[in-house]
Formats: C-alpha cells, structure tokens, sequence
DNA sequence: CGCGCGGTGGTATAATATAACAATCGTCAC
DNA sequence: GTGACGATTGTTATATTATACCACCGCGCG
C-alpha cells in the first residue's frame, strides 16, 4: 500500500486514491461521532461521490449519480446533503464553478485558497497563514472586518503547465 | 460639487455618486474609444445601471431595469453587455454572488480583492500587491502559474460594525 | 402512548445563464 | 452607391443551478 498524497500538492497519477476517499469518510464519521452530527448513509455517500476523484462536481452530477445506486434522488435531497457536509467542514463549495470538493485539512476550521486547473480541472486546498494575515490586516485597515472568504486561482497545475498549452 | 470618493474605501452617504457614474462613464468611452470598442447605447445604459450604487447588481435586476426603459430587453443581451463590460474591465463579476459591480480601478489592468459588507450590500475593490505577489509565490512554489483570481471577502464594512449586528 | 424534531421524499418553481438562429447596423472595398 | 462582411442586437427556446414548501417517517422522550 503507498502513502497518502501530502496536502497541499497536485496528487500524483500514482497515488492511492482509494486511501484518500477511505481517509475522507473514516474523518467524516470521527468528526461526526465528536459533534453528534449524524452522519446518515445519504450524507456519507455524497461525500464518498465527491471524492471519486480530486476534481470539483456539481449537485447535478452527485444527483446522477445517486439515481444510478438505485434511489430516485431529487435536488433537494443532494442539496442538503451538501449543506450539511458544508457546514460540518468537509467540502468545501467553489463560487466560480457553482461546484463541490472535499475538504483537505477537515481537521480544523479554516479558510483556505483553491488552487483550480483550467485543464485537468483538479483542485488543490492551499492554506497559506501570509495570504490571511495580510488580507485580514489591510481589510481593517479599512475598517472592515472579514467573516467568510472565497480564495479561488485559476490556471494551469502543475502537470498540465509542463505540457504547454 | 463635492470631491469624487477616493477608491479602496467605502463611500460616506455625502460623496457626490452622480460624479461615481460620470467617472465611470466617462472612463468607458475614452477605454473604448483607446482600444478601438464600441460602447453602444446598450452597452453604455448597462454600466450606468450597475453604477447606480456601490452594491452588486444581477442580471435580472438589470433586465428589469432596462425593461423599464421601454426597450423589452431580453437576457441575452443583458449577459451580453455585461460580457463585453466585463471582458473590457469595466465592471468585475461576483462570483460568490451571481452579481456585477462597477470596476473602481478601470485605468489599469488588475484582479483586485472585493469586500463585500453583508448587511449594506456595499462593495469595495481592494487592490493589496502584496496579497498579490504572497499568493503568487506561494502557488509557484506548488508549480501552480495562476491566471486569474477571485478574491472575495465577505463581513461588516465600517459603519455596518459600529452599529453593532 | 403521543409529541416533537431531524431527516428524507417529492412536487413545483425560482434564479441564473447560454445555445442557436434571424434581423439589423456600420464600415469599407469597389 | 452598393454589395459584402463582420459586429451587434432581437428573439425563442432551453440549460443549469438552487430553493420553497409540504407530507411522511423514525426515533427519543416525557
């Protein structure tokens, strides 16, 4: 068995992805236990979907995909799904893509950066504390105070910059 | 007639908005007139509209507006002006919001920083080079080259704080 | 038991955005 | 002028994303 992929990089082609979906939902259920959230198997199985792979997907894709296991899901039900797993810290919403990705540091509260690639479409969670503490400081300076951000970059990962598009 | 409100702060209620449109206006004809574009009734009618105030419009909103006008607008050609404006640097998308505002750095090609106070609506365009350069060479520094950014921050601006929500 | 509450099922609809094609307008070559 | 061409706008239809609302179920608790 090979290692989990760091956070933070692009995952190699080689990782074991099966560790990271494994990883994502043995936290899910901790985290769950420890809140006493319940983690139900709708719940747990949006986001087993969402980490099929490291790229984003939208409601209406989990919503296909759920129709596929057998259950005649509707919107709401993945929405909620998804607004639960929200709030609970494990996915995280993308605003540019109207689209979902798994949490990277569920761990702990935070606010992360995206990284986004316009090619291979894969998502990486950057957590940088300079990048916070410097908007965070020259936002007061202007006398605002910062409750919610949505950090989201995109361009080229760094696999598909080496192939020159 | 009062001085135009500097940019990267919010306005006070006394600055004098009529000079916020008539800068913003006539900023659009002298870039379009530069850049060989044309800034056609619509297209013009558009970014006077989303200059009304400081807060994000959305695209139906302006069609409203512009059915109001007499001429029965149609979604297409609002989301194409607003494509145009944008795509010009004129006016900047939200994406956390599905809603446009105004560009308050029209003169220079930019990706700024948006703080957007969730009880007044307002929006300010922050413009933080070192923000900037941090996230730069932190996602170098993951390989990541990044081409655009959306940075929006959401919270209390000055006088929404000082009332105490 | 009976009540309340969180979760889910299901219908309908709202809100945002784009595809595709026709009609019109501007400009420039001739 | 006028014909050709590209850019802009008009129009219809539809795609995509998201929420409102109500009914029902299962379960804990008084």
């Amino acid at each position: 068995m090979t290692s989990p992929r760091p956070a933070d990089t692009f995952p190699t082609p080689e990782h074991d992805h099966a560790e990271c979906i494994d990883a994502a939902l043995t936290h899910a259920e901790d985290t769950c236990r420890r809140l006493g959230l319940r983690f139900t198997p709708i719940r747990r199985r949006v986001l087993e979907l969402i980490w099929q792979n490291h790229e984003p997907v939208g409601a209406y894709d989990l919503l296909d995909q759920l129709s596929r296991d057998g259950r005649r899901a509707m919107p709401p039900t993945v929405y909620r799904a998804l607004e639960f797993l929200v709030a609970a810290g494990l996915v995280h919403r993308l605003a540019t893509l109207n689209a979902f990705v798994g949490c990277a540091h569920p761990d702990h509260a935070h606010q992360g950066q995206f990284l986004i690639c316009r090619n291979c479409r894969r998502v990486v969670e950057m957590e940088s504390p300079k990048v916070g503490r410097s908007l965070k400081r020259e936002a007061e300076a202007l006398g605002f105070s910062i409750e919610e951000q949505s950090i989201e970059l995109t361009g080229l990962c760094p696999d598909c910059s080496s192939e020159a598009h």
